[in-house]
DNA sequence: CTAACGTTTGTCCAACCGGTCAAAATTTTG
DNA sequence: CAAAATTTTGACCGGTTGGACAAACGTTAG
């Protein structure tokens, strides 16, 4: 049994990572309808012809992009545990969804336009496996709260908080650059956020008295 | 002295109006490259030649709906002031960004898609008018913090938090309904986000000792 | 009424875009 | 090496899109 998967040579693995980097570079600076295949098979250094040799439509290489996207964008999350100490796991989890952001900008924007755009393609995936997810932890985290661990909220807004704040990071960058300015907006800036949201989502802004 | 803006007649003034509306539908769940002037002029009522009497080029359109934007997105902010308890000034800005994302969703989507895009049209103002505008906001937030009044942070990137934060129920909003479900998702969702930012913003997530 | 002005429409065009196809070039296999 | 299989390319196609344009239609003022 070879699986159901396609069999491919070398060249065709290749050659097909060489697309999805070059698509993902162009759809999520363009979104899906701003691109043209041109534009990838350009970035990819190929032609037009050939790209579509290693996928048959444009819709292909959206959609293996955005599946291989949704398995490790949800990784983090699918790891905030019960075991350890429930601020510690929050405050590993957004760090770690802000080095996504600040390491994986273009997946972020990926999923952003996908979002915006009403989610067309994914839709079953977030009523699905996603809204699984998020409810299985939104558990965990009411578990914690009933122990008297964290505070008492809605753990599903929670969730929320989080990628929002994280994601805006690599979704709104520009805007975020251009409001920082040179000095601030430089490198430092995601350990300055790093530094706000830890203490934003542990004390909030009352004055400490 | 008529000024330097075009003479316009009334029909002129109306049927911009309707152009400008159905614009902003079809943009912000489209995006300007995935929007056709031909579903604006049909949005509008009107065939495609008559909507480009009245603006020459699709960008025009797009343009004047930006424009607009800015001056009521930005309001919110420019009202946040010195007078009154800073922790309440905060409140009220994070519930009337807030509010915006509940009543103005496309605007939000509107701009998302142009800063997501790399703010192509409008990098000049965040450079300049938005850049002012945050960093007089940041001073007079520091100022807050001098006074012991809030707790010290980055006011940069606590104006970005509350950006994020709002805004992800106007852009993310398929999202958030998908994942919250049919019950918690319904009209409710923008009162319990009230109720949890609030939280958040003031008292964070660590248990009251 | 009629001339001037403003509005609307049908027709058309050139550029672009996603995708096909057959033939040529290359690589793999026996 | 030679046949078979795979990869690459140039030419092409039909549909869409932004926009131009002139003619027709409607409105308003003298």
């Amino acid at each position: 049994m070879e699986g159901s998967a396609p069999r491919r040579t070398r060249i065709q693995q290749e050659k097909r990572e060489l697309i999805l980097e070059a698509a993902l570079e162009v759809f999520s600076a363009n979104g899906f309808r701003g691109s043209t295949i041109d534009q990838i098979a350009e970035a990819a250094g190929m032609s037009k012809p050939n790209l579509l040799y290693y996928f048959r439509r444009k819709e292909d290489i959206h959609e293996t992009l955005m599946q291989r996207l949704l398995d490790t964008w949800l990784a983090p999350l699918r790891e905030l545990d019960d075991i350890g100490d429930p601020l510690t796991e929050l405050r590993s989890y957004i760090r770690r969804k802000l080095e996504m952001a600040r390491d994986f900008p273009r997946e972020s924007r990926l999923f952003a336009n996908e979002i915006l755009q009403g989610a067309p393609r994914i839709m079953p995936m977030l009523e699905g496996d996603l809204k699984t997810l998020v409810d299985e932890k939104a558990t965990v985290i009411k578990g914690w709260m009933r122990a008297g661990k964290i505070a008492r909220t809605d753990p599903w807004h929670l969730i929320f908080s989080i990628w929002a704040t994280t994601q805006h990071y690599a979704d709104f960058d520009v805007q975020v650059r251009a409001v920082l300015g040179a000095d601030r907006g430089g490198n430092g800036r995601f350990e300055d956020a790093a530094r706000f949201l830890e203490q934003l989502f542990l004390d909030g802004l009352k004055p400490k008295g």
